[in-house]
DNA sequence: AAAAATATTTGCCATTTGGCAAATAATGAA
DNA sequence: TTCATTATTTGCCAAATGGCAAATATTTTT
């Protein structure tokens, strides 16, 4: 079944946070819904309420909002084997403040917040493995975060392109710059002398 | 009641993430331990398995590391009303790579492992109450911490100045440097020109 | 109070990054 | 293919930050 196979990453992915039985796992399946998403296309914009949550299957996602002085900031990137959603707003019901963008073509597995709520029912693991999953996902933001403070712009740039070597010629300079807390210039300048 | 005082701003913490009965309000009071920490004293160090979770009635934590490079880096500061751990390695009965430490005089309630066990056990809303803190706490972290990328050093500055008003003068350069990401010298320089 | 130890500030200069505009390159539309 | 649009690179110079050592200031110990 061609099911099976779109389903394998994500099914081992939760498996990784928690046991599930055969049953469960057909319902997890049954629930996910297939979503490709082009480059550019978003899978959530700010100022709406996410309805739905996201397992990038392949592709990889970035996370981007405007600040004060209407500049457009990638605040991160998500890549394949992870759940992405604004996750506050999405738990709480109010507008995100965010856009989640594709930034190259993306295969997703999608779940609406019926079916997550459905899951929630009726798994009685369901919460626990989410919690889990959220907690790491946020953690590892945190831990890429924290020490770019203390890198300079190379280092930065250098690292990034360790974790997504195929990413940083293929997306706009203004993603990546932004990101790593500098301007198109310096990025470009950064990017001639390695 | 002493107690009542003293449990108060952690029950009504409690309070704000779930419902409690006043039998739950009670076994929790039992659970926590009342401890001072002196400026300068640790609540955990690197290289040992966290076994309690503070909750800051008063004063302000550092959460510190070494980089590979040697320097002392402040990760952040945790302030009152919040709960304080490295909670990778807590969960994960993992030696944790942080320090914890008391930036000032700080009076702390704290839970041991098995204190949080059988609360878990015991308190059907409890787990859910946790998690809603750990997210919240670890959503506050990566919110704080992504727009200073784009920041430059005085302004991540008088952001801390705002959060931490009386702060900034009465602990050492180094903390509050490392933390903005700059050199002791620059911060010196900042200061003087504000 | 004096001495010692530690922390902070400062001078000097190098390096990094920013800002802006023009030049060039790449992409998309006609 | 050519033109128009958009993205990236580059030159020029300014501003921000770093590195290091010496000078002060502050804190701790005797």
């Amino acid at each position: 079944m061609t099911t099976f196979v779109t389903m394998d990453k994500l099914i081992n992915y939760l498996l990784e946070f928690g046991q599930l039985n055969q049953q469960q796992i057909d319902l997890i399946q049954r629930k996910a819904q297939v979503l490709e998403l082009k480059k550019g296309e978003y899978f959530s914009e700010a100022g709406k309420i996410p309805k739905q949550v996201a397992f990038i299957k392949e592709g990889i996602f970035r996370v981007c909002y405007y600040n004060s002085k209407g500049d457009e900031i990638t605040k991160y990137f998500i890549d394949e084997n992870n759940f992405a959603v604004d996750i506050k707003s999405f738990n709480q019901k109010i507008p995100s403040s965010e856009y989640v963008q594709a930034v190259i073509d993306c295969s997703l597995l999608v779940f609406s917040t019926e079916s997550l709520n459905d899951l929630s029912a009726t798994i009685i693991q369901w919460d626990g493995i989410i919690n889990k999953i959220t907690e790491k996902a946020l953690i590892e933001k945190v831990n890429k975060l924290s020490p770019m403070l203390a890198e300079d712009a190379t280092t930065r740039y250098l690292k990034f392109l360790e974790k997504f070597p195929n990413l940083a010629n293929r997306i706009p300079l203004s993603y990546l710059a932004s990101y790593l807390g500098i301007t198109q210039s310096s990025l470009s300048r950064i990017r001639k002398s390695i």
